[in-house]
DNA sequence: GTCAAAAACAGGTTATTTCCTCTTGTACAG
DNA sequence: CTGTACAAGAGGAAATAACCTGTTTTTGAC
């Protein structure tokens, strides 16, 4: 399996961060050979050479293009065998758990350390994955509220009235001021629930909030 | 027509707006009774007496328990002759079409001057209905972007990949910076792109802007 | 009644968003 | 070769959103 060089492919739109990854590869492992770079799905599947697929390719998430998602099904149905680690400056739960459901074999933020991206190639080769443990929290988060609690549906069932009317009105145009007023709160509480919801839903802004509000139904389009 | 006193009814969950609107009606127009007031839909539904209809409804939109489009929806079914004018603080584009898809009679925002009110009452019973310019023109925006230019979706069509990546990169917890960096452009060309969608999409904020591609499909949830 | 938890709310700070007006460069039709 | 048009970008201002640490009030269990 290390008998020959690991093989990898990079595919990112950033250009410059692509070259530097590239160099730092090279620096760091001796025993890897870097087969070509990719500006998105599309172009990865261009490149690539049936006869000599890449071990491992290291894959950004928002490409233009063809983005990670697609290019990842992509891969799963023409090349299960390609490892793919993810390196994306998302680190959104539901951005990540997609990636992990498809099956990527690590998931790394853009601003890791290069000997973390040595660590995490050398254990997808030996091991075949690499979770960091943020990314293991993660999973056992989604886990937890998928499983042991009875799924999100629960965590939205146990929203009170007060805090599904909140959500309803801050999907809008309404600033949270506007929101207070109209459900005879003071701007500090709102900020409370916003605080709560957040944390409740595992979101990090108020579009995120909304877009998992309608995502499970707590709001119609 | 005008032989009986006008029956109005007042569904808002605001109590001092309520209160604050019965005086004024009381005050502009001697021929106006008030059969009653509720605090939303259901409440409504309880104090509807089917053998002494209200003639007109002023419904707000933003209720807990049964909010406005639901209480119109029921309106439609159970008494259809019974018209509604909505007094909203809402003047999201989505909203207010979406109440005149229902059918209400009237769209007025909660800070016009009580001259209005009186005008809105007249008209809705003596012509049955009351527009606005405002009203007129967001019809009128809308029939052009549903039929004239062949619906949203041309719209949608037309704008170009680097509006679109925006838009993708918008729906999620990266602030215009971090999308300005994903995009390789200055935050301040993303200033500009986000202005000319707002205008484009008709959205006002950034939530709304998600709201709408999730809507349309352009980024999927 | 009392204690603990949750909800409502204050004050203050920083980051982000939104809006305006005004250049610059580039492409393209006339 | 010019004028028009549009994308990219600058500067600045004001409004909002987000976060953090406390205090008071309500509520419900014991």
């Amino acid at each position: 399996m290390s008998f020959d060089k690991i093989k990898i492919a990079l595919v990112d739109d950033h250009t410059l961060f692509r070259k530097g990854l590239l160099s730092l590869i090279e620096v760091i492992e001796k025993d890897i050979t870097i087969l070509f770079e990719a500006d998105n799905g599309l172009d990865m599947q261009e490149k690539l050479d049936p006869q000599n697929l890449p071990d491992i390719i290291l894959m950004d998430v928002n490409m233009p293009g063809m983005d990670g998602y697609d290019t990842v099904k992509w891969l799963k149905v023409h090349h299960p065998n390609v490892k793919v680690l993810v390196v994306s400056m998302i680190e959104s739960e539901d951005g990540i758990i997609k990636m992990l459901k498809l099956g990527v074999k690590g998931y790394l933020s853009k601003d890791v350390e290069p000997d973390e991206l040595n660590n995490a190639l050398t254990a997808i080769i030996n091991k075949g994955f690499y979770y960091t443990d943020f990314i293991t929290g993660k999973l056992v988060h989604t886990m937890q509220t998928d499983f042991e609690e009875g799924g999100q549906e629960d965590i939205i069932a146990k929203l009170t009235d007060k805090e599904r009317r909140f959500i309803q009105l801050a999907c809008s145009d309404m600033t949270y001021n506007d929101v207070a007023a109209e459900m005879f709160l003071s701007p500090k509480t709102i900020d409370g629930y916003r605080n709560s919801l957040f944390e409740k839903l595992n979101v990090k802004s108020r579009v995120a909030l909304a877009l998992y509000a309608v995502k499970h139904g707590i709001v119609k389009l």
